[in-house]
DNA sequence: GTTCCTGATCTTTTT
DNA sequence: GATCAGGAAC
């Protein structure tokens, strides 16, 4: 086998051995810097090239979709272009898949929603109301993630209560939360055919405990299981990677304990602790030299983690030579910290170092505010990652609310989010009256305003209702518009919702984040254009469906015949349900019969198909691209960075009751966590790595003074080279004086609010800032160009036929001071043009003396 | 129904 | 210091 392929050969002994182990569970451990996505690949690879196990036999599970990509991608440049029959995804897209498929045995239909937090929130928000219950006592971010607990043990509705059969019982403090929402929470979920992101996992568990026939089919499918960051995993996960796996028993994780700072969230770092426990036959190989950091970084980061008690031993390891030593800088204030840093970084750069072998990190994003503004007064180009997400912006979602409302008219959810949205004059109270009406009455809320007039309670806001609805009706019957793309359909909604024009009234007003809003409005295009690009060249999973389409019929007669069998014995079910085979049956029989007609839609993807899908992918796929290739520093939170590296490294805010946090000063195991994420933020640097901390900090508007960070003491003294602000002389005075406070208490104490930071307004030069808020770290970071290339394409969008006039004025026409006709405002002189991504923000003066914000293509101007 | 003001809160984050 | 939700006044 040596023989076959020379590509082992820049292997060393333990990944070489990690890539050619043969069956049986296998545990990787792989510490930060060993190469543990090259060696996953090339087992992949090796399994394909070298053993012909079949692609469609491998399933790859991530937690992040930028890891399923990288890794998609990684392995198709080993073994060719069949990637697409592998499973490679996040455990809740693979998922999905599965219950797309067989959702149908737990009640819900095939096309069931996924709901976002923001979503989740609203339901347990209304469950308050109704329940009348004590909105003091219960803040529904804590509730829902109480919930999320429950689920991430696995405990279904019916077993929690099991538990937990009264109020008083609920000894555990997220089950008392718990308590009053469970029920009628999922009984909601499940009556708006959606679930949430536990969902996917939980019931995918369930459907294979009540239906070890589906279980079966995917077991057996499956030869080759690997799980990437399995430190990661929660309770779900591991059990459903258990249940798959059971069969062929050829599980692959790969993970490092030492790297698991996600528990706050539900990961559990004893499942990769006791893997050996869960397989005594488990091979266990350590991947311990690193290939990234110099030694003196990796003593440091060994040193600050053998402080942790519970773990696996291990010690990184490196040929490379000791390197620089680590700086560590105390400053007088955190301004004094960013010019620091800034100023470092300058000079640097002076002497033919590039900006993007730079990263700049913290603990808290508050953190980034002064870095921020000290890098905009230096005019260094820089990113900061982080914050709110694309597809989280109100202006974005309340779109995507108007697509989902098309989509689905029976989607309450999103009709409540922009029935008055723009503001139609329709309250809370209108809209009570709808819903109740609606439940009562077994309709949508959007059906019963189509029939507004038949409800007298309804009659003052008759007109209002009926005319949304009709703009909704409007806006579904143009999807069978052949002049519409996704993209221009999406343009048209966002203006014939008028949500463009309540952006463009706000600006009018002076809301200073209009034009961004705008701009934002333009991007959603664009991704919608490269979308419908990806979308036809991923044709993978539909061969996959196709395949499983009749696995779904040989599934019932298997099942009726078990049932047969035993006489009259029902199937067992996980709630006592004996499974609607005939249902199914019917279900499974429609599908094949359209088959046909689906495949012909397979050619010829309809707009409504490509709108499913898209919002599919704006729930499942929070990742957006960020700018590629750039050569900018880079500015993210710790947590951000795992994965990543930089040749050059600062971490700030090295102080206790920020790094490590004040919530975790007093439990050690976050403290540990903590320590982690430490090990983890050391690791990322390459070459150099930079400490800083701060005699006296403004944070959350009260100056904090805080004693330097255990983790920094941790470090071996010789590593270290000790630098303060050189002007100062009390400042090392100050920092004598913190430190010898102790740890445990609790924490910070604060002199109130005097001295504010010294640039308080200097919100123009933010404007006009390289910085991007928001763009997922994703693509920005990875060298992968492949679809960042796609990414920039220009929009194009399919004029509509209606409306278009041979007078119409095209963008470049438009002048300043032309005079020109809107259709519906009139006549009026252009006073200004503002362009915003691929159009214009147009200011005209009407005749009528008032002055007019529009959009220049939507508007469609005329000359007078 | 809408706007404007007050006051509580401020880890980390993916799906 | 900044943001955001919820309540009172318009």
């Amino acid at each position: 086998m040596e023989n076959t392929s020379t590509i082992y050969n820049d292997l060393n002994a333990a990944q070489k051995e990690a890539v050619l182990y043969g069956e049986g569970p296998l545990l990787i451990l792989a510490g930060a810097g060993s190469g543990k996505t090259r060696v996953v690949t090339y087992r992949i690879s090796h399994l394909i090239k070298d053993l012909q196990v079949m692609p469609q036999q491998i399933m790859a599970l991530t937690f992040t979709n930028k890891a399923a990509l990288e890794m998609k991608e990684r392995v198709s440049k080993l073994i060719g272009s069949n990637v697409d029959r592998m499973w490679i995804g996040t455990f809740h897209s693979v998922m999905v898949k599965v219950l797309r498929q067989f959702g149908s045995l737990l009640h819900y239909s095939p096309s069931f929603q996924i709901l976002d937090t923001e979503e989740q929130q609203k339901l347990i928000k209304t469950i308050l109301q109704e329940q009348g219950l004590d909105k003091d006592m219960y803040d529904p971010r804590a509730v829902i993630q109480a919930i999320s607990k429950q689920k991430g043990r696995l405990l279904t509705v019916e077993q929690f209560y099991e538990k937990y059969p009264t109020l008083t019982k609920c000894l555990d403090s997220t089950a008392k939360l718990c308590f009053p929402f469970y029920a009628e929470y999922q009984k909601r979920l499940l009556s708006l055919n959606a679930m949430d992101f536990d969902d996917l996992l939980l019931n995918a568990y369930v459907l294979f405990v009540n239906y070890p026939h589906v279980l079966e089919l995917y077991a057996n499918r499956f030869r080759y299981i690997f799980v990437d960051e399995y430190q990661d995993t929660n309770f779900a996960q591991y059990n459903l990677v258990h249940m798959l796996s059971s069969k062929h028993r050829n599980l692959c994780v790969v993970g490092d304990d030492d790297q698991s700072i996600y528990a706050f969230r539900g990961a559990d770092v004893r499942i990769i602790l006791s893997f050996e426990e869960d397989f005594p036959d488990a091979k266990v190989i350590k991947l311990e030299q690193n290939y990234r950091s110099s030694a003196t970084i990796l003593q440091a980061a060994n040193n600050i983690i053998k402080h942790n008690r519970k773990r696996k031993a291990k010690e990184l390891w490196t040929t490379a030579a000791s390197g620089d030593k680590i700086t560590y800088y105390r400053a007088l204030n955190q301004q004094d910290e960013a010019d620091y840093v800034v100023e470092t970084i300058k000079k640097s750069v002076q002497q033919g170092q590039e900006y993007r072998q730079f990263a700049v990190l913290y603990r808290v994003n508050a953190l980034s505010r002064n870095l921020e503004l000290a890098f905009l007064k230096a005019q260094i180009p820089f990113h900061i990652f982080g914050g709110l997400r694309f597809y989280e912006r109100k202006e974005i979602k309340d779109v995507l609310a108007y697509l989902r409302l098309i989509c689905d008219p029976k989607d309450d959810l999103a009709f409540i989010r922009v029935v008055n949205t723009p503001k139609r004059q329709i309250g809370t109270s209108t809209v009570e009256k709808v819903l109740t009406l609606a439940r009562t009455s077994g309709k949508s809320a959007l059906e019963i305003c189509a029939e507004v007039s038949r409800y007298p309670e309804l009659q003052k806001a008759q007109n209002k209702l009926a005319t949304f609805a009709r703009l909704v009706a409007d806006m579904r019957r143009n999807l069978q518009n052949p002049a519409f793309t996704l993209a221009s359909y999406i343009e048209y909604v966002q203006n014939e919702s008028g949500l463009v024009e309540e952006i463009l009234n706000q600006m009018e007003k002076g809301r200073e984040d209009s034009a961004q809003r705008v701009e934002n409005l333009k991007e959603m295009l664009s991704d919608a254009v490269d979308f419908v690009k990806q979308a036809k060249f991923d044709t993978l999973d539909f061969t996959d469906e196709q395949l499983e389409e009749n696995d779904l019929l040989a599934f019932v007669s298997r099942e009726r015949k078990a049932i047969t069998d035993l006489s009259t014995a029902p199937v067992k079910t996980y709630d006592g349900k004996a499974a609607d085979l005939s249902l199914l049956e019917q279900e499974a029989l429609k599908r094949t019969t359209e088959s046909d007609s689906e495949a012909e839609s397979l050619r010829q993807r309809t707009l409504l198909d490509d709108l499913h899908d898209y919002l599919e992918m704006t729930v499942l796929n929070q990742a957006v691209e960020g700018e590629n290739d750039g050569n900018f520093v880079t500015l993210m939170t710790l947590h951000a960075a795992k994965g990543l590296e930089f040749d050059n490294v600062f971490i700030v805010g090295m102080e206790e009751s920020i790094f490590p946090g004040v919530r975790s000063l007093n439990n050690i195991e976050s403290l540990e966590e903590e320590r982690r994420l430490a090990y983890v933020g050391v690791t990322r640097a390459k070459k150099k790595l930079t400490l800083t901390a701060t005699a006296e900090r403004l944070l959350y508007g009260s100056t904090t003074y805080n004693p330097q960070s255990r983790f920094v003491k941790e470090i071996p003294p010789e590593l270290l080279d000790e630098k303060q602000n050189e002007t100062s002389t009390d400042n090392y005075d100050l920092f004598q004086h913190n430190d010898r406070r102790h740890y445990g208490s609790a924490g910070s104490f604060s002199f109130g609010n005097y001295q504010a930071d010294n640039y308080n307004s200097n919100k123009n030069t933010v404007a006009y800032s390289q910085r991007v808020i928001n763009k997922g770290v994703q693509e920005a970071m990875s060298q992968l160009h492949k679809i960042s290339n796609n990414k920039k394409t220009e929009i194009k969008l399919t004029p509509l036929a209606v409306g278009k006039s041979t007078n119409e004025l095209e963008l470049a026409q438009l002048k300043v001071n032309m005079r020109v006709v809107h259709a519906r405002l009139g006549h009026g002189v252009i006073k200004q043009i503002e362009p915003v991504a691929n159009d214009a923000i147009v200011v005209i003066q009407l005749d009528n003396g008032e002055s007019k914000r529009i959009m220049a293509k939507a508007a469609h101007l005329q000359r007078e």
